[in-house]
DNA sequence: GCCGTGGTTTTGTGATCACATACCGTATGA
DNA sequence: TCATACGGTATGTGATCACAAAACCACGGC
């Protein structure tokens, strides 16, 4: 439920009412709120004076932040999963590698959006460090509507070729390139955005 | 209410239930269970099967994972801070590191713990860097009680070196030497608990 | 003496309600 | 014509209730 919400499909700025949130997902305000708290917890909303509920739209310096806590814990969890990463996993993310060329060639910012965490994803969870992990989702789930946005107002052709040199670094076991490749292209992406 | 519980005067491994916390603080079980939600939701309190709720005992794995994680993210900030830092922070730092010695005299580690993250926070607070902060204050926040009950075991006496390095490099605008300064007196201590 | 099974109690969840407050639109006066 | 004040509506907050499930305890059977 928050998840979907979240994701990417919400626009910045957007406000959110309890019990409006209640009746999209036929529940009543009780779990609306708790969700909606939670998210607001996290960062992921943020809750204006006397309670009022939004999506952020985010400060060229937030996410200016943000990207530099990307381009701090990323590297880190592909340093960890690398000694772990084994041929199925490197076969995983080329598909779906795959799958994100498909969704900039349909020009659809959202699906785009989700593949590509997925692909970070993917390769994070084999760093076996659930808190670190945690922590990026959090960034991400905070970049979310930002992100989507701006990607839709870009028109973005390029191939994910940092994609390439990642899984490259990958089966090469090459730790310091490997954490030039996943540095390079998360801040790159955002470079783009504030730029 | 939710930061005096979780500062680390709780053992990990306490039960907590929504009626007892209600009763504890006057109010009725729904602002303590989003209270409840909240912490967990950042990791703070771990919802076992079933909603039951009790504060986590961490694996060492886990502290070392969150050690890591303080490792990466604090010689950020203090970086970060350290082209805005004038004298009258420094002094402010040199006070609360008097009151540290004090907690450490008096063999009370709960106020040894709570002042030695408020000389951390007053540092990176400077460095205008929210997000930041917060990821940080929430892996402090999941590190608390155990910190706490492990500081209560092994009885420290030395005083607090590694902070006045730290506030001798801020003096000097050394970031380098910031940086690793900050890292070292993270991972110290922690390493000190898992070992 | 120990283990399983039954009932009782505790606990979390979701719903609904009452109240205070903030927001919005309108009307009136300068 | 614009600003301000007032009233209505909508929204968040906290409380209470009903229900389901899990935990606890005791009793009986092997």
């Amino acid at each position: 439920m928050r998840v979907r919400i979240m994701h990417g499909e919400l626009a910045p700025g957007t406000a959110l009412t309890l019990r409006g949130l209640g009746r999209e997902f036929g529940v009543s305000m009780t779990p609306a709120r708790e969700a909606i708290r939670r998210l607001a917890a996290e960062g992921a909303l943020t809750l204006s004076s006397s309670g009022r509920v939004t999506t952020p739209d985010l400060s060229n310096d937030r996410i200016e932040e943000l990207a530099a806590l990307r381009g701090l814990l990323e590297p880190e969890l592909a340093s960890r999963a690398l000694p772990r990463a084994h041929i199925a996993l490197i076969d995983r993310l080329q598909v779906i590698n795959q799958t994100i060329a498909e969704a900039i060639s349909k020009q659809d910012p959202v699906a785009y959006l989700r593949t590509n965490l997925e692909f970070h994803r993917t390769l994070y969870l084999r760093a076996q460090a659930p808190a670190m992990l945690a922590l990026t989702e959090t960034v991400w789930l905070q970049l979310g509507p930002t992100m989507c946005a701006l990607y839709g107002r870009l028109r973005r052709t390029e191939p994910p070729q940092n994609h390439r040199t990642i899984i490259a670094a990958l089966r090469a076991g090459d730790e310091p390139g490997l954490r030039l490749a996943v540095r390079t292209d998360v801040t790159q992406g955002l470079k783009m955005l504030v730029g």
